[in-house]
DNA sequence: GTGCCTCTCATATAGACAGCATGTC
DNA sequence: CTATATGAGAGGCAC
């Protein structure tokens, strides 16, 4: 089990010699799985940590072989919204005392030996990297180690103290990874270095850099984001955020790992991410603004994580994790705090409401537990209970239950007696959302509406607590205010009465706007600018949105009310492909995506009753449409062709006039 | 009046997992 | 642990 999906597929990559040797491995994630039956024929599952959750959730026939269960990245466990996912499963595989072992892993974990303890493990340390590291901070162009060393930076002639790091790193045949605190330092950051990295580049790698960056710009619709990219990748310089797509961060972390890229500068995406080590790291800030609290330190343990990326196996001899600092105290605080200091301890975040309705839900629909002292018995197993101790948190489980009977999840037979999961409870477990969203979704479709627009079901995507939100500006609170007052009559919800909540519902307001331009066709670029995001947001946005309208549908089907229901399945089926309505019936034909589909109905194809009064020339002239496509549409529409027709679809020489190159996509 | 510099004030702020059923461009 | 870097706009000054 692992954090990220990224770092499922590196492992699968790794184990995959195993091959050879007769074992059999998979890897199931949310987006990329096999079917849960399936796993059973393997020796090796490779899964994120929500995914496992999940399969054990469907108690698959396989739970019984497991012998070893590896926990990697274990101090997650102290992470408030990932965390509890990790420590239900392992509380699980205690409580059945299914005689699994248990291994469980990290770098960077201070009561390595309290978890231990829980797990009921005996705890290996050891000191070995493949890599030594050397930690030390950077002040007035000079950098103190902590193993008393003081080295001089080199001046680059650039005036730039990160710029000197960086040339100097690269001078010797290195590389440098800077960790920043925002996206737009990161982006300014590697802009700044530019010129003086540009200038460490031989012609060649000129050449090359010249040839990635071209392909950074085609890998997406060309943003302003991506262009400062490119630019900047054609010096040798990348940034590396969440804004950027998938493709676009893989891309830079290859091209980094091939040594292409001397520098990137990132968010702490890089610190958990896959594996993308360099001589040296630079912790540029220290610093994170947190929402509520402000600029806040970051932990010690998060520290580690981006000193730890110093060092490339076989490359370097050493490497080197230097922190930046502006003035003599703050060296000697960072020092103290930082480089001396132990990793935080890592405290359990279950006893915390949202994770442990979802975990309470989990446990009775299980069949862990069946009454309210078995979930307590339950959960008595857990790290929380082990560090805490039961009574910390047995009234938050017992108001869990509570919430959980009155939204209609469990059910008591006896009063305090005998607990069981309903069918909805089953079902909201499977879906794997937070019962609260459920609650929302129900309350919000038993209403029984009909003919609601989309953007009435994207506000109530967005009001659920599984939807993540965009950040309101001060200038935009007015008209969002406004819009709200004036169509009160769209909403599935009551708008609370309570400031911050209010302030939240304009939040997602902002957000299913931003989804309803999606679902619109607006141009990737006018909705980054719009919105001022990058392009990878507007795909987190639509995930998360996807997924929680996949759980109203369902939940809507489950109690029967249709006429949310079929609204439901194709507004799902616009926020999947970002299509306006009109596409949804060309849209339902297998090899037809959005773009064919738009050609399609600029082409005067609107329905599928159009299509089969086409001719396989007319179809064959519409751009996007090739030869192979045809012959799929005909499949589906159960036309008809000639003989000669099959042929001349078949063999590709259709009567074609446009290319791809003749048209723009959407 | 114009251009340039300095000061003040408003503004925005990291990341990413999951269901289900099959293929985009 | 309710901050701070940034950038726009206002204001000041020399010409």
């Amino acid at each position: 089990m692992v954090p990220l999906r990224a770092l499922a597929s590196e492992k699968l990559d790794e184990f995959k010699r195993l091959a050879r040797i007769g074992i059999k491995i998979v890897m199931s994630s949310g987006d990329y799985g096999s079917l849960d039956p399936e796993l059973g024929k393997y020796d090796l599952i490779i899964a994120t940590n929500e995914k496992a959750d999940s399969l054990f959730r469907h108690s698959p026939p396989w739970v019984d072989r497991l012998s070893l269960v590896v926990a990697d990245e274990i101090h997650l466990l102290g992470d408030p919204s990932r965390g509890p996912t990790l420590e239900s499963i392992l509380t699980r595989i205690k409580y059945l005392k299914l005689g699994v072992q248990i291994l469980a892993l990290s770098a960077t974990i201070s009561n390595a030996e309290e978890i231990s303890g829980w797990l009921g493990a005996d705890l290996v340390t050891s000191d070995w990297r493949p890599v030594p590291l050397k930690e030390g901070v950077f002040c007035r162009g000079s950098v103190t180690f902590i193993d008393g060393e003081v080295r001089q930076v080199p001046r680059s002639g650039s005036g730039d103290p990160v710029a000197d790091l960086a040339v100097d790193a690269i001078k010797s045949g290195g590389q440098m990874l800077v960790f920043t605190g925002s996206r737009n330092s990161a982006v300014s950051l590697a802009k700044r270095l530019e010129g003086p990295v540009h200038r460490e580049l031989s012609a060649s790698e000129r050449s090359r850099l010249r040839q990635i960056s071209e392909s950074i710009l085609s890998l997406g619709e060309r943003t302003k984001l991506t262009e400062k990219l490119a630019r900047s990748v054609s010096c040798g310089v990348a940034f590396h955020h969440a804004g950027l797509t998938y493709p676009q961060r893989k891309a830079i972390e290859d091209s980094f790992r091939s040594s292409h890229i001397k520098c990137i500068c990132a968010t702490p995406t890089l610190a958990a991410g896959v594996n993308t080590p360099a001589r040296r790291v630079l912790i540029y800030e220290y610093r994170r603004f947190e929402p509520g609290v402000g600029r806040v330190n970051i932990p010690v343990l998060e520290y580690k994580q981006m000193a730890g990326r110093a060092g490339r196996p076989k490359y370097d001899k050493i490497g080197e994790a230097i922190v930046f600092s502006r003035s003599e105290e703050e060296k000697d605080f960072l020092i103290e705090q930082y480089l001396l200091a132990k990793p935080e301890k890592v405290w359990s975040k279950l006893g915390v409401a949202p994770s442990l309705r979802s975990q309470v839900l989990a446990a009775v629909a299980m069949g862990l537990a069946s009454s309210r002292a078995g979930v307590i018995d339950f959960f008595g197993e857990s790290f929380c209970a082990y560090q805490y101790g039961l009574d910390s948190f047995k009234s938050s489980i017992l108001e869990s239950v509570s919430f959980l009977t009155k939204a209609g999840m469990l059910k008591e037979g006896k009063p305090g007696v005998v607990l069981e999961a309903t069918a909805l409870g089953k079902r909201v477990a499977e879906l794997y959302i937070d019962p609260k969203s459920a609650e929302v979704i129900l309350r919000a479709l038993s209403l029984r509406r009909s003919g609601l627009p989309a953007l009435s079901y994207l506000m109530l995507a967005c009001h659920t607590p599984d939807m993540p939100k965009l950040y309101v500006r001060g200038k935009e609170v007015e008209s969002l205010e406004s819009y709200l007052e004036s169509n009160s009559d769209l909403l599935l919800f009551e708008v609370p009465e309570e400031e911050f909540e209010r302030e939240m519902v304009l939040s997602e307001l902002k957000t299913a706007f931003l989804l309803e331009e999606w679902i619109n066709e607006t141009p990737e670029e006018s909705i980054v600018e719009k919105f001022d995001i990058g392009s990878g947001d507007i795909y987190a946005y639509v995930e998360s949105a996807k997924w929680i309208l996949n759980a109203a549908h369902e939940l809507a089907r489950l109690m029967g009310y249709r006429e949310s229901a079929d609204p439901l399945k194709r507004l799902l089926i616009r926020v999947e492909n970002g299509i306006r309505e009109e596409l949804l019936p060309l849209i339902s034909l297998r090899g037809i995506g959005r773009v064919r589909a738009r050609s399609l109905y600029s082409a005067g194809y609107r329905s599928i009753e159009d299509l089969k009064r086409a001719s396989v020339s007319d179809l064959r002239r519409i751009p996007l449409i090739g030869p192979e496509t045809v012959k799929l549409i005909l499949e589906q529409i159960g036309g008809t062709l000639t003989k000669e027709e099959w042929s001349s679809v078949a063999s590709g020489k259709g009567s074609r006039q446009l290319s791809i190159d003749d048209y723009g996509t959407r």
